[in-house]
DNA sequence: TAGGCCATCTGGTCCT
DNA sequence: AGGACCAGATGGCCTA
């Protein structure tokens, strides 16, 4: 875990001057404000494991660096729009991309996830790719 | 060294 | 009253 901020602390807020009120009301200021850091600290690491979860479901493209919070999120929601898309045209065409949809959904759990950026042909793997928009220089998504 | 990303603290608001 | 959630402020770390 990343060090903690060393000009603040969980005794309280600076601006509760201890003299300004009675010891017993500052001791329960500063021991609420104590608690409610440790509930802050422990929600954000919830929301950090829900991104880190995230990260693994969501395509990366060869990047080296982990996905920030932001580029997470783009990517997200840039993925279920292509696989919308997939689902979409795979409807609406009926063949030949079926068979391989087919083969794709019995790959969707999370622990076979991997198999999703599988391609059997260059074929499948343009469209997958024109399909998925996300860019990480402009920020730009688009479905 | 500047800029991006992040963790943490904090006070405000809303809800139970 | 107390907890959950949120946004702003702040400072540390890392990379180009």
């Amino acid at each position: 875990m990343k060090s903690r901020r060393p000009s603040c602390t969980d005794s309280g807020s600076e601006s509760s001057e201890p003299d300004s009120q009675s010891p017993e009301k500052y001791e329960t200021t500063t021991r609420r404000r104590s608690a409610a850091n440790a509930r802050e600290r422990k929600r954000m690491e919830g929301l950090n494991t829900a991104f880190d979860r995230l990260r693994k479901v969501v395509p990366q493209w060869g990047e080296d660096k982990k996905l920030s919070k932001y580029e997470t999120l783009q990517m997200a929601l840039s993925y279920i729009m292509a696989l919308n898309r997939i689902l979409t045209d795979a409807r609406r065409h009926n063949a030949p991309h079926r068979q391989w949809l087919d083969l794709q959904f019995d790959c969707v759990q999370p622990e076979s996830y991997p198999c999703l950026m599988r391609y059997d042909s260059p074929t499948e793997q343009e469209y997958i790719q024109s399909s998925f928009s996300y860019q990480f220089d402009g920020h730009q998504v688009q479905a």
